[in-house]
DNA sequence: TCCAATGCTTAACCGAGTAAAGATTAGCGT
DNA sequence: ACGCTAATCTTTACTCGGTTAAGCATTGGA
């Protein structure tokens, strides 16, 4: 399917990937504010509606790498091994999640990881845009519950994507306080373990 | 205290209102994107300038009536009964409001506010805004909670508000659906107090 | 080798939001 | 009632995000 690239879909890749690259450094560097697209532009060398349509808004530019991990929780219930309770595979997820240093958890120190993070939640416009993809993961993974998609399973996704969305931010925190990842690894395994123990308990026992 | 308002404080009050009233009219008329500001503060009769001095941003002429709701669920907790628990403060204010057929609630079907409420949620800018107003409350809530501040109450605020804002959202996709808030009041009041149910149960006793 | 589709650039434009400079006017002391 | 001061409004012009149109280059296939 995939197997010949083509040239031209490798150098669209290539554009993607460098003007991605340049915006980020650049926002890195001097604030996501500071910084005009009109710059970013110039650095990537490509005239300004390219680079619109290659990321639609200056905040795409930032947070298509969030936007790609988008609907993981969905996917992760849909694709579960037959007779495994959501719950659980969430769970699983979450913790192989830590262990691997998974961005999403907030369990990465690597110094561009943790200032990625750093501007996106202390940038209102891209905070609030992060936000709104939250609602869109809730849909995606209250039909992953239930394709009906009543209002039980809106409630369950809603509670666990808050959950796994704090537990990411505690974590995240700590770093930032100074700890490494190592040092954070246990209690975040503890903390995630709580609260999914909580979410056990609150839910119904059939998720 | 404020028992003399003084001229300068009238006008100014009488102003924003205007400009308020103005710019919802020409939204659900034509709709958000389509009502540049200009307009607005042309038929407000005031400049361009000056209704950035109000409303510093476009999305705040629709949004600052739920900005000013902000922080309720601290407020709640914070004001209630010595003795009385949190969760159950805040499940009397929530069945309070669907009694009083509060816009929070989503119980309310003047045609109005269900216009106010489509357009919010449909206006990509609008809705994620709003969904960053739910983290400010979720900080505000844990820090009612638990002024330290800890894990644990940050986990019982974002379960909490998830859910609040998951019953208002039912409640007013049934109104949209051509029900009556008459009607949908009874059903809206069991799934709340399920939705409180689950949180009882999920939560630490001392919530 | 030629053709058609694709994607690029330039140039001009729209709308949100801001800054500077001057005109008005409320509030207050006399 | 008079005039000063400070707040507030208006005008003008600007920056920046994002879009549109027209034309030019390149790719990949016949």
């Amino acid at each position: 399917m995939t197997e010949q690239a083509g040239l031209r879909e490798r150098k669209r890749q290539r554009t993607h990937d460098t003007i991605s690259a340049t915006a980020i450094a650049l926002f890195l560097e001097r604030g996501f504010d500071a910084v005009p697209v009109a710059d970013i532009a110039a650095a990537a060398e490509v005239s300004k509606p390219t680079l619109f349509k290659y990321f639609p808004t200056k905040e795409d530019l930032v947070l298509h790498r969030i936007a790609d991990h988008s609907g993981e929780a969905a996917r992760v219930v849909a694709g579960r091994a037959a007779g495994e309770r959501p719950l659980a595979a969430l769970r699983r997820h979450f913790l192989d999640g830590l262990r691997d240093r998974d961005p999403v958890t907030g369990l990465n120190d690597h110094p561009q990881v943790l200032a990625y993070h750093r501007m996106v939640f202390e940038t209102p416009s891209l905070a609030s845009r992060v936000a709104s993809y939250t609602e869109a993961d809730e849909a995606a993974l209250a039909h992953a519950l239930d394709p009906r998609g009543g209002l039980p399973a809106r409630l369950a996704a809603g509670q666990i994507l808050v959950v796994q969305r704090i537990l990411a931010r505690d974590n995240w925190r700590r770093l930032i306080g100074g700890r490494t990842a190592a040092q954070v690894h246990r209690p975040a395994v503890t903390a995630a373990n709580r609260g999914f123990d909580q979410l056990e308990s609150g839910l119904a026992a059939s998720w």
